[in-house]
DNA sequence: TAATTATGTTACCATATGGTAACAATATAT
DNA sequence: ATATATTGTTACCATATGGTAACATAATTA
């Protein structure tokens, strides 16, 4: 019974591996120009091989995904039940989500989002997003009726915050000059100040 | 003389038609999911036919985007020209980019920029990007000088402002409830002031 | 130990697709 | 009108790649 549940965490261990080798494969070469044996090679096994842990090369989109997706709703449920201004949650939704997306799988995810070939995963994918794009323009919207946030459109506003965000993924690195904590720190300066000089 | 000139505008026209209707589909469905025997049909001809207007396959990306970086410099000597303070200059870019970037070969550029598989054109196209967010951060630091701009890592800020605008060419759509005034407004609000209230 | 299940391999196929060679037709220039 | 350059077509190839069937082996369970 023991060994039973062992043999299942292997499992889930290497379909982990699995995922976010391709998923920084998918990032630096491109979804198209990674195959399948590629991916295999990395985790010295042969390309059936992954067909026992992944539907097919989309699946491993659709993974990403449901992974980042649940890290990020589940970061929401925190970051929104605190007691303070709307501002402030939204101040900690931007932190939280630049930890989230400072990663292999979810860097995937937000690059192929919505990119897939069957449509109905493809629409499935955009809902996903969508969703949450939803609960950050409900935190707009509270934060423009207690007065912590300006009047703006929000839902203009929850898309450009999301695509500066989002865009990190295509040039933030861990390893760069810039740290996470500036960054989020220069990142809260800009959606909370502005650019105007005094 | 004046019959093969008029050969040549409509090779030119040729050419134009064929990179904005590729351009349009590889935004829809693709670069890798789009052939060149579907482009070759948009335009009722046949798949040989297109080399005769283009290299290959790679240099209808590296067309579209040789024609929206001439576009965008042009525009950024048009507007660092003026004689204003560093703030209005960065909101004439604004505003001028995305009228530029609501496009069909422009959205191609955005969308596909770097992603070459012919290394040295993926490096060029990554210079191209780079120059043009060069000037930007120099409209910015020039901003910061004059006391326009609030002090702020002009990098940082170059990147996440693109990241914004580039943004659009994924869900900006000219028929759409928003329209390209509203949008700019809206972005130049944000950028400006920033989302605090009062 | 025997039987069953999970994990992996070799060999293979169907298909799509970028690209080219050889050939046809059409317009332009002399 | 004839020669020449331009524009286009048909037919084809080489290659890559997602996916599968059949078979082998290691691990659990009874």
């Amino acid at each position: 019974m023991q060994q039973s549940l062992s043999r299942d965490e292997k499992r889930q261990q290497k379909l982990h591996v699995i995922l976010s080798n391709a998923a920084k494969e998918f990032i630096v070469r491109g979804y198209y120009k990674t195959s399948l044996d590629d991916i295999a090679r990395m985790q010295n096994v042969t390309k059936p091989t992954l067909y026992y842990y992944i539907k097919n090369k989309e699946d491993i989109l659709v993974k990403c995904e449901q992974i980042t997706c649940e890290k990020i709703n589940a970061m929401l449920d925190m970051v929104m039940a605190r007691d303070t201004s709307s501002l402030d949650i939204l101040h900690a939704f931007i932190n939280e989500y630049i930890k989230i997306i400072t990663d292999d799988v979810a860097r995937c995810h937000v690059r192929h989002r919505g990119q897939m070939e069957n449509k109905e995963l493809a629409m499935q994918s955009i809902k996903n997003h969508k969703d949450i794009e939803f609960r950050v323009r409900e935190i707009i919207r509270r934060g423009i009726s207690d007065g912590s946030i300006r009047d703006c459109n929000s839902t203009i506003l929850a898309i450009l915050l999301f695509d500066s965000l989002n865009g990190l993924t295509s040039w933030y690195h861990s390893d760069g000059q810039v740290t996470l904590d500036e960054l989020a720190e220069e990142i809260m300066a800009l959606v909370t100040k502005g650019v105007s000089g005094r």
